[in-house]
RNA sequence: GGGCGUUUAGCUCAGUUGGCUAGAGCAUCUCGUUUACACCGAGAGGGUCGGGGGUUCGAGUCCCUCAACGCCCA
């Protein structure tokens, strides 16, 4: 081991090298641990796990600063601290990641591994992915127990997961139904609606006939109907026309009229035509569709063609009076709209695609084609016996998968779903009762209203990747069968209700023929069972029921994180020291996908709720106010930020954006990696595979580069130079702290006593009793951005620039040097202490060099210093050193000499050239300026004179005034008249205007009347104004005569 | 379409319950290497607080309205 030498500080932080060095003595010396066993209060944090697939982005470092932040806080605070890692197995992210892989790789689809293989595949992405992002998480510096590292689909929450399914199902909490899905027909899965986007593509509009069965006298033979997918007619069950035609025509219009006045000379015309179209449809269509109107209550029915299907004609608001016909054909196995109208109207749903996309059985001769083949047959056959109308050309929003960029088809399933109602309710009151808090509370609303809804929650997933349906089913064709099955299954070995649960699924379809002709059964038998019976599950197999092959959503495992992490359902000391957990950080995006459903689900396991707090922090955007993404190119790598700046730095930055109502917006930069110059990204050039430095004129790759040319290419960071301010205040905090170990040689423990403190001492104490109790507040309220505020204002521009400058004269003062010494090592430390829950390593590295100098600190009591700062005692200082007389002291020291600072500069006085100066005052004001004046010399070069009510002013000065003091630089020789008699009309000019401002209000009589107490300081204000200004009219007049 | 939020200096943001001449960082300009730090120090310039209306003795702050932008849910 070398001996320390302060001569060997750098005069920067090396943060490369000593990120990786801390962290590792900080884990390896169990610091992040959190015991079970402790006394000490518990505090918990679980983490909201990342995707394993996903690289950590931005929103990640704000997400996981503030957890660590906090986590920090209270591990310092003497809470029993445990912020629980892991990571999510986000099912179809992961699982179509792998999936596209094996397709470019290996031109492979899943069907060709299989189920088994596929999710060993998927296993190995994941050892490989999930170790770089928690290598990422702790590159931040999260101080999580990583040996608790837990992930959604491991073991443990495997159980969990398993366990809660059951509990669900024997309360027929959960049970299947059908439901129109979004599926993919490439991944053959369901997707979930944010996983779909609109696009918009050119599609035709077909008209069709479809005639009307016994039409009456008057009636029409046809009705029109128009689609943009004719060949889901071959599913269609009824049409439908407006119930009221008239009065949805009349309020179209009337949204039309108020249209008119909002808008704009532009837009008037074309809705001025709109309207006139609708007039002129009223008179020409309206008796058409009232008479269709009564057709349909009458019970008339049509003739689908193709299918020779009679459907009926229906009443129903979907239909569209003031669109195309005015009738709308009804497809509810395929469209959501329509799947409305057929609950609503109580009509048949006919499913007439396969899971590959091709026609089905249903669908008769169409059978087997794909949807494309069949369009084009549909309207070939319908054109063929004269019942295509007309074809129009017109935009579309075609549905797509995010994931295969192939379009969506609206699917009726079977889907497991969970019953809302109960649970729902558990979570609205856990908040309305205030059981759990949410920060910002603005977002209490989103919360409430969600849940208020109560919509069942579909949680199976047709993938492979994910928790496996833990059914088994059996499909009885007559009642007969049903019965002998279930007491079959009643009476196999080691039967019990907590091994397995039944539920009986009767068919949606009562009429037997009907089911006969679609192959529906009876019923099916679902018997649902517990962990950990394989043996019963294979009896359950010998019988003939098959398991369920989808897997849940990725939520359903999530829900149960807080608790399943911690080994519920075991009763585990760890669940039962630190559940529930105290507060939880997101993102506001999951708040009712992830939070809600945390509080229901915690509900239901643990009885209580999962954590007390929610903190929902804001998102981050780029310069442009887009949100950062990789597939826009504006995601900034973390990673690249740790590199350039250090993770303080990115932490610091990070926590100081942080701010309660606003989204973060980030500039965005490219760093050339030739020369280092840093420019702004822009929309073009965001998007290129190479940029080109403005600078050095050098080329260099991004994360488009494909080809190999590019691919060569130094690649570039993604950075925002926003970062630099917390860069420069870690380098500001380093040279203090090098500053100070420099001049700490000799350092001797021992108290001071209150007596022997001086003014900048009391000062400096004062300081540090507020802002440790600020910060503290602030931190406890989640306003990050108040505390980084807070502390790097009191750590630079009042612990450097002021106490450690003050302190420089007292360490040349062989008297005062030992006495200056221990306050410094003093408030160094309790800086320290402050600044480490935002800035770990380069507080523990100095907390740990300063131990080499000053193993013992302390001023009224000396005590041992903590080994490492991570888990040394969070300050409290004593209130009482709050000494507001003191701080005014300061100020009244801090103002003066920012005067004179200026005289220097506006008379352009060099700063070795030193300059004599007096302060006329008050004398009780002179009294408390006088221990400080001796710091002019060093701060400003400027020597006091002449201090309190007998200053004067000498013959060639420059003047300066403040509410309490009147400064006189003298500058016999020096002075520069014109540039004074500038400043002084300029000085004269404000206090004028502020001065009339005062006089206006004071002889305002309501607010005299009104706010007497306000009136005094004004009139108090107004009379320091007057005499400042009576001094420099005279200062004026004086050097305006020598001009 | 419904809900929430934002609009303050060139840029990114603060601004408690309405109250004295609206603040910070970056950028810009001027000066400066005095025994921590040029990733530094001193100073300066720069804002009719998105538009309009209202309440009030007094509005960046409260109310109404319009506009733009962002997010969430349909």
């Amino acid at each position: 081991m070398t001996t320390f030498n302060p001569n060997d500080i750098p005069s920067r932080f090396d943060f490369a090298e000593a990120q990786n060095r801390i962290f590792q003595m900080w884990e390896s010396g169990g610091y992040f641990e959190g015991d079970p066993e402790s006394e000490k209060p518990p505090y918990t944090v679980v983490i909201p796990p990342p995707n394993v697939t996903g690289a950590l982005h931005l929103g990640h470092a704000l997400n996981n600063t503030l957890q660590d932040t906090l986590i920090r806080m209270k591990r310092m605070q003497g809470f029993n601290a445990l912020w629980m890692p892991g990571t999510d197995h986000a099912g179809i992210a992961t699982q179509a990641v792998v999936e596209r892989r094996l397709k470019e790789d290996e031109g492979k689809t899943r069907h060709d591994l299989g189920r088994e293989a596929l999710v060993d595949r998927i296993w190995k992405w994941k050892e490989q992915y999930e170790a770089r992002i928690l290598g990422q998480l702790k590159q931040i510096g999260s101080s999580c127990d990583w040996k608790r590292t837990r992930f959604t689909l491991d073991d443990v929450c495997a159980r969990a997961v398993r366990h809660t399914f059951f509990d669900l199902f024997q309360k027929s909490l959960i049970y299947r139904g059908k439901r129109l899905v979004n599926w993919d027909t490439f991944l053959q899965t369901t997707v979930s609606d944010d996983e779909v986007f609109s696009k918009t593509v050119k599609g035709q509009f077909w008209h069709f006939k479809y005639p009307v069965i016994d039409p009456q006298p008057g009636e029409p033979e046809f009705v029109i109907v128009a689609t943009t997918r004719p060949e889901t007619m071959l599913g269609d069950t009824a049409v439908a026309v407006h119930p009221e035609p008239d009065r949805a025509l009349d309020r179209v219009a009337s949204e039309l009229r108020e249209k008119l006045k909002k808008s704009s000379d532009s837009e008037k015309a074309s809705v001025e035509g709109q309207l006139e179209a609708l007039a002129a449809r009223r008179t020409d269509m309206l008796p058409k569709l009232e008479q269709l109107r009564d057709m349909a209550a009458d019970g008339r029915k049509l003739m689908l063609p193709l299918m020779d299907r009679e459907i009926p004609l229906v009443c129903d608001v979907w239909a569209k009076p003031e669109l195309g016909a005015g009738c709308v054909k009804i497809t509810p196995a395929h469209d959501p709209n329509d799947y409305e109208v057929a609950k609503r109207c109580d009509l048949p749903m006919i499913n007439i695609m396969n899971r590959d996309g091709t026609l089905n059985v249903e669908t008769g001769v169409y059978s087997g084609l794909t949807m494309k083949q069949a369009r084009k047959k549909v309207v070939e056959d319908l054109d063929a016996i004269q019942l295509l109308k007309t074809v129009e050309d017109r935009e579309i929003e075609l549905p797509q998968s995010d994931r295969s960029k192939t379009p969506i088809e609206p699917y009726l399933a079977d889907q497991w779903f969970v019953a809302m109602s109960e649970l729902s309710q558990s979570a609205i009151d856990a908040v309305v009762e205030g059981q759990v808090s949410i920060t910002p509370k603005r977002y209490e609303r989103g919360y409430l209203d969600w849940l208020g809804e109560k919509r069942d929650w579909p949680v199976s997933r047709q993938l492979w990747w994910g928790h496996q349906i833990p059914v088994w089913t059996r499909a009885c064709d007559s009642e007969a069968e049903v019965q002998p099955l279930i007491e079959a299954i009643q009476a196999l070995p080691g039967f019990d209700k907590t091994v397995a649960a039944i539920q009986l699924e009767p068919c949606e379809e009562t009429d037997a023929d009907k089911r006969a002709k679609l192959e529906l059964p009876f019923a099916s038998v679902h018997v649902c069972v517990q962990s950990g019976c394989e043996e019963f599950e294979n009896a359950l197999e010998g019988m003939g029921l098959i398991r369920e092959e989808d897997v849940l959503d990725t939520w359903f495992s999530s829900a149960l994180w807080p608790h399943s992490t911690l080994g519920w359902p075991e009763q585990t000391p760890e669940l039962a020291c630190f559940y529930p957990t105290s507060t939880l950080i997101t993102s506001r995006d999951i708040i009712s996908l992830w939070v809600a459903r945390m509080v229901l689900m915690g509900l239901n396991n643990c009885g209580e709720v999962p954590f007390e707090k929610v903190y929902i922090h804001p998102k981050i955007q780029d310069g442009f106010g887009e949100t950062m993404s990789k597939s826009k190119g504006n995601g900034i790598d973390p990673l690249d930020v740790i590199a350039k700046f250090g993770a303080d730095a990115l932490r610091f930055g990070m926590a100081h954006l942080c701010t309660e109502t606003q989204d973060v917006r980030l500039p965005v930069q490219f760093e050339c990696p030739h020369c280092q110059h840093t420019f702004d990204q822009t929309k073009k050039n965001r998007i290129l595979p190479k940029v080109s430095c403005p600078s050095c004129k050098k080329e260099f790759s991004t994360q488009w580069a494909e080809s190999e040319e590019d691919r060569s290419l130094d690649k570039g960071a993604v950075i925002s130079e926003r970062f630099e301010t917390a860069r420069n205040f870690v380098n500001k905090l380093w040279n203090a702290s090098r500053f100070a170990m420099l001049n700490l040689e000799g350092y001797e423990a021992s108290p001071i006593s209150e007596d022997d403190l001086t003014v900048e001492d009391r000062w400096m104490l004062s300081r540090l009793t507020t802002v440790s109790g600020n910060v503290t507040a602030y931190l406890e309220d989640f306003k990050y951005a108040d505390a980084t505020r807070e502390l790097y204002e009191f750590a630079w521009h009042q612990f450097c620039s002021f106490y450690v400058e003050m302190l420089k004269d007292r360490f040349a003062d062989e008297a005062k040097r030992s006495h200056a010494q221990r306050m410094l090592a003093y408030s160094l430390d309790c800086l320290l202490k402050l600044l480490h829950p935002v800035m770990p390593f380069i507080t523990e590295e100095i907390w740990q060099n300063l131990a080499h100098i000053c193993p013992e600190r302390g001023w009224a009591k000396v005590e041992t210093a903590n080994r490492c700062i991570i888990d040394a005692a969070w300050p409290e200082l004593n209130p009482a050193w709050r000494d507001e007389a003191i701080e005014n002291q300061f100020s009244l020291y801090q103002s003066a000499l920012s005067d004179l600072r200026e005289i220097r500069n506006s008379q352009n006085i060099g700063n070795k050239k030193k300059v004599k100066f007096s302060i006329k005052c008050a004398a009780d004001i002179g009294e408390l300026l006088q221990p400080l004046g001796i710091y002019f010399s060093r701060m400003a070069n400027a020597e006091l004179v002449e201090l309190g009510p007998e200053a004067v002013a000498p013959e060639t000065s420059a003047t300066r005034t403040t509410a309490e003091m009147e400064i006189y630089v003298d500058l016999d020789g020096l002075i520069d008249i014109e540039a004074e008699v500038k400043r002084l009309e300029k000085e004269k000019a404000n206090l004028e205007k502020s001065i009339s401002s005062k006089q206006r209000q004071l002889s305002n009589e309501k607010f005299v009347a009104a706010k007497p107490d306000l009136a005094n300081e004004i009139r108090t204000s107004l009379s320091q104004a007057e005499n400042q200004l009576a001094t420099i009219a005279d200062s004026l007049q004086k050097m305006t005569a020598k001009l």
